[in-house]
DNA sequence: CGGTATCCCATTTGATACTG
DNA sequence: CAGTATCAAATGGGATACCG
Protein backbone atom coordinates (compact mmCIF):
# COMPACT_ATOMS: atom_id res chain seq x y z
CA UNK A 1 0.00 0.00 0.00
CA UNK A 2 1.48 3.65 -0.85
CA UNK A 3 -0.57 5.91 1.26
CA UNK A 4 0.14 9.74 1.53
CA UNK A 5 -1.17 11.12 4.55
CA UNK A 6 0.55 8.80 6.78
CA UNK A 7 4.24 9.46 7.70
CA UNK A 8 6.00 6.68 6.53
CA UNK A 9 8.07 6.35 10.16
CA UNK A 10 5.18 6.98 12.21
CA UNK A 11 4.23 4.35 13.83
CA UNK A 12 6.58 1.13 14.32
CA UNK A 13 3.52 -1.16 14.27
CA UNK A 14 2.21 0.09 10.89
CA UNK A 15 5.71 0.22 9.87
CA UNK A 16 6.36 -3.65 10.41
CA UNK A 17 2.87 -4.47 9.17
CA UNK A 18 4.16 -2.26 5.96
CA UNK A 19 6.90 -4.45 6.03
CA UNK A 20 5.75 -8.00 6.27
CA UNK A 21 1.80 -7.86 6.10
CA UNK A 22 1.86 -9.05 2.74
CA UNK A 23 0.59 -12.49 2.46
CA UNK A 24 2.82 -13.81 -0.13
CA UNK A 25 5.25 -12.56 1.77
CA UNK A 26 4.09 -13.99 5.30
CA UNK A 27 4.01 -17.06 3.08
CA UNK A 28 7.65 -16.90 1.75
CA UNK A 29 8.71 -16.15 5.64
CA UNK A 30 6.82 -19.14 6.53
CA UNK A 31 8.87 -21.50 4.40
CA UNK A 32 12.25 -20.08 5.10
CA UNK A 33 11.43 -20.68 8.83
CA UNK A 34 11.03 -24.34 7.69
CA UNK A 35 14.38 -24.57 5.69
CA UNK A 36 12.83 -23.70 2.19
CA UNK A 37 15.77 -21.13 1.21
CA UNK A 38 16.22 -21.51 -3.09
CA UNK A 39 13.92 -19.49 -5.75
CA UNK A 40 12.26 -22.27 -7.50
CA UNK A 41 11.96 -24.13 -3.97
CA UNK A 42 9.80 -21.18 -3.14
CA UNK A 43 8.28 -20.38 -6.90
CA UNK A 44 7.44 -24.24 -6.75
CA UNK A 45 6.06 -24.69 -3.45
CA UNK A 46 3.89 -21.40 -3.46
CA UNK A 47 2.99 -21.33 -7.02
CA UNK A 48 3.87 -17.80 -7.02
CA UNK A 49 4.76 -15.71 -10.06
CA UNK A 50 8.51 -15.51 -10.67
CA UNK A 51 8.46 -11.38 -10.75
CA UNK A 52 6.46 -11.50 -7.51
CA UNK A 53 8.53 -13.59 -5.96
CA UNK A 54 11.72 -11.51 -6.73
CA UNK A 55 9.64 -8.39 -5.50
CA UNK A 56 9.32 -9.92 -2.54
CA UNK A 57 12.53 -11.52 -2.17
CA UNK A 58 14.48 -7.91 -3.12
CA UNK A 59 12.11 -6.26 -0.67
CA UNK A 60 12.56 -8.76 2.28
CA UNK A 61 16.85 -8.08 1.67
CA UNK A 62 16.36 -3.99 1.66
CA UNK A 63 15.28 -4.07 4.47
CA UNK A 64 17.61 -6.66 5.53
CA UNK A 65 15.52 -9.66 7.00
CA UNK A 66 16.83 -11.90 4.25
CA UNK A 67 20.70 -12.44 3.19
CA UNK A 68 20.85 -13.22 -0.20
CA UNK A 69 24.54 -15.60 -0.86
CA UNK A 70 25.53 -17.13 -3.89
CA UNK A 71 26.89 -20.50 -3.30
CA UNK A 72 30.44 -20.50 -3.71
CA UNK A 73 30.57 -24.18 -5.23
CA UNK A 74 28.02 -23.64 -7.71
CA UNK A 75 27.64 -19.70 -8.35
CA UNK A 76 24.53 -20.33 -10.17
CA UNK A 77 22.98 -21.03 -6.69
CA UNK A 78 21.48 -18.71 -4.58
CA UNK A 79 20.85 -19.06 -1.48
CA UNK A 80 18.31 -17.10 0.93
CA UNK A 81 18.83 -17.09 4.89
CA UNK A 82 17.01 -15.67 7.78
CA UNK A 83 19.12 -12.83 9.34
CA UNK A 84 18.43 -11.81 12.97
CA UNK A 85 16.09 -8.91 12.08
CA UNK A 86 14.10 -11.54 10.17
CA UNK A 87 14.26 -14.86 12.99
CA UNK A 88 13.34 -11.90 15.50
CA UNK A 89 9.92 -12.10 13.11
CA UNK A 90 9.03 -15.69 14.76
CA UNK A 91 7.13 -14.59 17.80
CA UNK A 92 4.64 -12.66 15.10
CA UNK A 93 4.28 -15.31 13.24
CA UNK A 94 3.79 -18.15 16.11
CA UNK A 95 1.02 -15.59 17.06
CA UNK A 96 -0.60 -15.07 13.48
CA UNK A 97 -0.71 -18.86 13.46
CA UNK A 98 -2.23 -19.39 16.77
CA UNK A 99 -4.64 -16.18 16.22
CA UNK A 100 -6.20 -17.96 12.95
CA UNK A 101 -6.05 -21.45 13.57
CA UNK A 102 -8.18 -20.52 16.90
CA UNK A 103 -10.43 -17.71 15.96
CA UNK A 104 -11.05 -18.91 11.97
CA UNK A 105 -10.71 -22.36 12.78
CA UNK A 106 -11.09 -24.94 9.39
CA UNK A 107 -14.04 -26.83 9.54
CA UNK A 108 -12.38 -30.22 9.41
CA UNK A 109 -10.19 -29.21 12.35
CA UNK A 110 -6.75 -28.06 13.12
CA UNK A 111 -4.35 -27.20 10.44
CA UNK A 112 -1.20 -26.51 12.37
CA UNK A 113 0.18 -28.30 15.02
CA UNK A 114 3.00 -26.40 17.38
CA UNK A 115 4.49 -28.66 19.29
CA UNK A 116 8.08 -28.50 21.34
CA UNK A 117 10.42 -30.67 20.42
CA UNK A 118 11.79 -31.47 23.54
CA UNK A 119 8.46 -32.89 25.13
CA UNK A 120 6.42 -33.25 21.97
CA UNK A 121 3.98 -30.77 24.21
CA UNK A 122 1.68 -27.74 22.20
CA UNK A 123 3.54 -24.80 22.61
CA UNK A 124 2.27 -21.70 25.16
CA UNK A 125 0.36 -19.70 23.63
CA UNK A 126 2.23 -16.48 22.58
CA UNK A 127 1.26 -13.75 25.41
CA UNK A 128 1.63 -10.25 26.51
CA UNK A 129 3.36 -10.28 29.96
CA UNK A 130 5.22 -7.92 32.26
CA UNK A 131 8.87 -8.74 33.16
CA UNK A 132 7.66 -11.66 36.06
CA UNK A 133 5.60 -13.13 33.47
CA UNK A 134 2.37 -11.97 34.63
CA UNK A 135 -0.18 -11.75 31.68
CA UNK A 136 -1.15 -8.31 30.32
CA UNK A 137 -4.17 -7.33 29.63
CA UNK A 138 -4.47 -3.70 27.07
CA UNK A 139 -5.91 -1.81 29.69
CA UNK A 140 -2.93 -3.13 32.09
CA UNK A 141 -0.34 -1.65 29.94
CA UNK A 142 0.24 2.09 29.01
CA UNK A 143 1.39 3.29 25.60
CA UNK A 144 3.66 6.25 26.36
CA UNK A 145 5.47 8.42 23.18
CA UNK A 146 8.89 8.31 23.09
CA UNK A 147 11.31 11.36 21.70
CA UNK A 148 10.57 10.22 18.54
CA UNK A 149 6.93 10.29 18.66
CA UNK A 150 4.89 12.10 16.04
CA UNK A 151 2.45 14.84 17.31
CA UNK A 152 -0.63 12.29 15.87
CA UNK A 153 0.98 9.70 18.15
CA UNK A 154 0.80 11.64 21.12
CA UNK A 155 -2.47 13.07 20.62
CA UNK A 156 -3.39 9.33 19.98
CA UNK A 157 -2.09 8.04 23.72
CA UNK A 158 -3.49 11.21 25.45
CA UNK A 159 -6.36 10.96 24.54
CA UNK A 160 -7.24 14.33 23.84
CA UNK A 161 -8.89 13.61 20.76
CA UNK B 1 -4.23 -8.81 -1.90
CA UNK B 2 -6.11 -11.22 -4.11
CA UNK B 3 -4.23 -14.42 -5.52
CA UNK B 4 -5.42 -17.38 -7.21
CA UNK B 5 -2.73 -20.37 -6.71
CA UNK B 6 -3.19 -20.18 -3.08
CA UNK B 7 -6.29 -21.99 -1.34
CA UNK B 8 -7.80 -19.60 1.05
CA UNK B 9 -7.81 -21.66 4.19
CA UNK B 10 -4.50 -23.30 3.51
CA UNK B 11 -2.33 -21.27 6.19
CA UNK B 12 -3.68 -20.07 9.48
CA UNK B 13 -0.93 -17.88 9.31
CA UNK B 14 -0.89 -15.63 5.83
CA UNK B 15 -4.86 -15.98 6.73
CA UNK B 16 -4.50 -14.23 9.17
CA UNK B 17 -2.30 -11.74 7.60
CA UNK B 18 -4.86 -11.43 4.74
CA UNK B 19 -7.58 -10.14 7.86
CA UNK B 20 -5.21 -7.72 9.23
CA UNK B 21 -2.21 -7.34 7.16
CA UNK B 22 -3.22 -4.22 5.63
CA UNK B 23 -1.03 -1.23 6.80
CA UNK B 24 -4.60 1.12 7.41
CA UNK B 25 -6.75 -2.13 8.91
CA UNK B 26 -3.30 -1.73 11.77
CA UNK B 27 -4.03 1.76 12.62
CA UNK B 28 -7.42 1.31 12.87
CA UNK B 29 -6.71 -1.71 15.21
CA UNK B 30 -4.22 -0.04 17.45
CA UNK B 31 -6.89 3.13 17.64
CA UNK B 32 -9.51 0.82 18.67
CA UNK B 33 -7.20 -0.51 21.41
CA UNK B 34 -6.68 2.96 22.65
CA UNK B 35 -10.25 3.14 22.95
CA UNK B 36 -11.20 5.38 20.38
CA UNK B 37 -14.37 3.94 18.61
CA UNK B 38 -16.48 6.45 16.16
CA UNK B 39 -16.22 6.49 12.58
CA UNK B 40 -14.92 10.34 12.25
CA UNK B 41 -12.88 10.24 15.25
CA UNK B 42 -10.81 7.28 13.10
CA UNK B 43 -11.66 9.46 9.88
CA UNK B 44 -9.99 12.43 11.13
CA UNK B 45 -6.85 10.93 13.55
CA UNK B 46 -5.66 8.89 10.57
CA UNK B 47 -6.75 11.36 7.49
CA UNK B 48 -7.96 7.95 5.87
CA UNK B 49 -10.37 8.52 3.50
CA UNK B 50 -13.83 7.57 4.21
CA UNK B 51 -14.57 5.20 1.61
CA UNK B 52 -11.27 3.08 2.78
CA UNK B 53 -12.70 3.35 6.18
CA UNK B 54 -15.79 2.24 5.86
CA UNK B 55 -14.39 -0.86 3.72
CA UNK B 56 -12.09 -1.63 6.53
CA UNK B 57 -14.54 -1.40 9.11
CA UNK B 58 -16.84 -3.59 7.41
CA UNK B 59 -14.06 -6.16 6.63
CA UNK B 60 -13.25 -6.31 10.46
CA UNK B 61 -17.02 -6.38 11.20
CA UNK B 62 -17.58 -8.96 8.48
CA UNK B 63 -14.58 -11.00 9.90
CA UNK B 64 -16.08 -10.80 13.64
CA UNK B 65 -13.17 -8.84 14.61
CA UNK B 66 -15.68 -5.67 15.47
CA UNK B 67 -18.84 -4.96 16.52
CA UNK B 68 -21.16 -2.07 15.37
CA UNK B 69 -23.73 -0.92 17.56
CA UNK B 70 -26.22 1.90 17.72
CA UNK B 71 -25.88 3.85 20.42
CA UNK B 72 -29.60 3.81 21.90
CA UNK B 73 -29.95 7.33 23.07
CA UNK B 74 -28.47 9.00 19.76
CA UNK B 75 -29.93 6.68 16.71
CA UNK B 76 -27.20 8.63 14.65
CA UNK B 77 -24.14 7.46 16.72
CA UNK B 78 -22.42 4.44 15.84
CA UNK B 79 -19.96 2.74 18.00
CA UNK B 80 -17.34 -0.25 17.20
CA UNK B 81 -16.12 -2.33 19.44
CA UNK B 82 -13.41 -5.17 19.95
CA UNK B 83 -14.80 -8.63 20.21
CA UNK B 84 -12.75 -11.65 22.00
CA UNK B 85 -11.66 -12.56 18.55
CA UNK B 86 -10.63 -9.12 17.87
CA UNK B 87 -9.18 -8.52 21.66
CA UNK B 88 -7.28 -11.54 20.89
CA UNK B 89 -5.25 -9.36 18.26
CA UNK B 90 -3.49 -7.74 20.97
CA UNK B 91 0.00 -10.06 21.25
CA UNK B 92 0.53 -9.80 17.61
CA UNK B 93 0.20 -6.11 17.60
CA UNK B 94 2.33 -5.91 20.32
CA UNK B 95 4.99 -7.66 18.61
CA UNK B 96 4.76 -6.00 16.03
CA UNK B 97 5.48 -2.74 17.77
CA UNK B 98 8.06 -4.21 19.39
CA UNK B 99 9.78 -5.90 16.09
CA UNK B 100 9.43 -2.14 14.58
CA UNK B 101 10.85 -0.21 17.71
CA UNK B 102 13.62 -2.76 18.29
CA UNK B 103 14.35 -3.09 14.67
CA UNK B 104 13.46 -0.09 12.58
CA UNK B 105 14.03 2.47 15.24
CA UNK B 106 13.71 5.99 14.56
CA UNK B 107 16.97 7.91 13.86
CA UNK B 108 15.24 10.19 16.96
CA UNK B 109 15.06 7.85 19.30
CA UNK B 110 12.14 5.86 20.50
CA UNK B 111 8.75 6.44 19.34
CA UNK B 112 6.50 4.13 21.84
CA UNK B 113 7.13 3.42 25.37
CA UNK B 114 4.99 0.21 26.51
CA UNK B 115 5.02 0.30 30.05
CA UNK B 116 3.15 -1.76 32.69
CA UNK B 117 0.29 0.42 34.27
CA UNK B 118 0.52 -1.60 38.28
CA UNK B 119 4.48 -0.62 38.23
CA UNK B 120 5.79 1.88 35.67
CA UNK B 121 8.41 -0.64 34.03
CA UNK B 122 8.61 -1.75 30.34
CA UNK B 123 6.17 -4.90 29.67
CA UNK B 124 8.07 -8.18 28.20
CA UNK B 125 9.17 -8.74 24.62
CA UNK B 126 6.71 -11.22 23.56
CA UNK B 127 8.33 -14.27 23.36
CA UNK B 128 7.46 -18.55 21.97
CA UNK B 129 7.94 -20.14 24.84
CA UNK B 130 6.59 -23.98 26.06
CA UNK B 131 4.04 -24.62 28.63
CA UNK B 132 6.49 -23.85 31.28
CA UNK B 133 7.59 -20.50 30.26
CA UNK B 134 10.62 -21.52 28.82
CA UNK B 135 11.55 -19.46 25.35
CA UNK B 136 11.33 -21.72 22.24
CA UNK B 137 13.54 -20.78 19.13
CA UNK B 138 12.54 -22.05 15.66
CA UNK B 139 14.66 -25.29 15.96
CA UNK B 140 12.94 -26.38 18.73
CA UNK B 141 9.58 -26.24 17.30
CA UNK B 142 7.72 -29.31 15.48
CA UNK B 143 5.30 -27.49 12.88
CA UNK B 144 2.92 -30.81 12.54
CA UNK B 145 -0.24 -30.62 9.82
CA UNK B 146 -3.22 -31.69 11.26
CA UNK B 147 -6.04 -33.14 10.16
CA UNK B 148 -7.61 -30.30 7.66
CA UNK B 149 -4.02 -29.53 6.93
CA UNK B 150 -3.83 -28.92 3.01
CA UNK B 151 -1.30 -31.60 0.61
CA UNK B 152 1.24 -28.47 0.31
CA UNK B 153 1.25 -28.08 3.97
CA UNK B 154 2.13 -31.40 4.56
CA UNK B 155 4.20 -31.38 1.93
CA UNK B 156 6.49 -28.08 3.14
CA UNK B 157 6.58 -29.48 7.06
CA UNK B 158 7.94 -33.05 5.75
CA UNK B 159 10.14 -30.95 4.13
CA UNK B 160 9.90 -33.29 1.34
CA UNK B 161 10.56 -30.79 -1.08
C1' DC C 1 -22.75 11.64 12.28
C1' DG C 2 -21.72 7.99 9.48
C1' DG C 3 -21.50 6.87 5.80
C1' DT C 4 -22.42 6.10 -0.26
C1' DA C 5 -21.46 7.02 -4.90
C1' DT C 6 -18.36 8.23 -8.53
C1' DC C 7 -14.47 8.81 -10.77
C1' DC C 8 -9.69 8.54 -12.17
C1' DC C 9 -5.38 6.97 -11.98
C1' DA C 10 -1.13 4.68 -10.21
C1' DT C 11 0.11 0.31 -8.97
C1' DT C 12 0.16 -4.45 -8.86
C1' DT C 13 -0.91 -9.00 -10.44
C1' DG C 14 -0.12 -12.97 -12.92
C1' DA C 15 0.74 -15.11 -17.59
C1' DT C 16 4.05 -15.84 -20.86
C1' DA C 17 8.30 -15.74 -22.91
C1' DC C 18 13.06 -15.33 -22.65
C1' DT C 19 18.20 -15.20 -20.76
C1' DG C 20 23.09 -15.53 -18.59
C1' DC D 1 19.07 -22.00 -11.42
C1' DA D 2 17.55 -17.54 -10.75
C1' DG D 3 15.87 -14.50 -12.40
C1' DT D 4 14.23 -10.19 -16.44
C1' DA D 5 11.07 -8.39 -19.79
C1' DT D 6 6.72 -7.41 -21.35
C1' DC D 7 2.00 -6.66 -21.08
C1' DA D 8 -3.06 -6.80 -20.46
C1' DA D 9 -6.26 -6.76 -16.79
C1' DA D 10 -7.72 -6.09 -12.31
C1' DT D 11 -7.60 -3.62 -8.18
C1' DG D 12 -7.11 -0.54 -4.89
C1' DG D 13 -6.20 4.38 -3.37
C1' DG D 14 -7.63 8.83 -2.75
C1' DA D 15 -10.32 13.04 -4.06
C1' DT D 16 -14.67 14.90 -4.35
C1' DA D 17 -19.41 15.22 -3.94
C1' DC D 18 -23.52 13.94 -1.90
C1' DC D 19 -27.19 11.74 1.43
C1' DG D 20 -30.43 10.04 5.38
Amino acid sequence: MRRKSVEHDECPMSQAAEDIGDAWTILILRNLFNGMNRFDDLQKHLEIPTNTLTDRLKHLCEHGILTRKKDEDDGRRVTYRLTPKGGDLYPILIALAQWGENWQPSPKGKRLHLLTKATGEPIAKVRVTDQNGRPLKPKDVVPTPGPAATERAKKLYSKSW
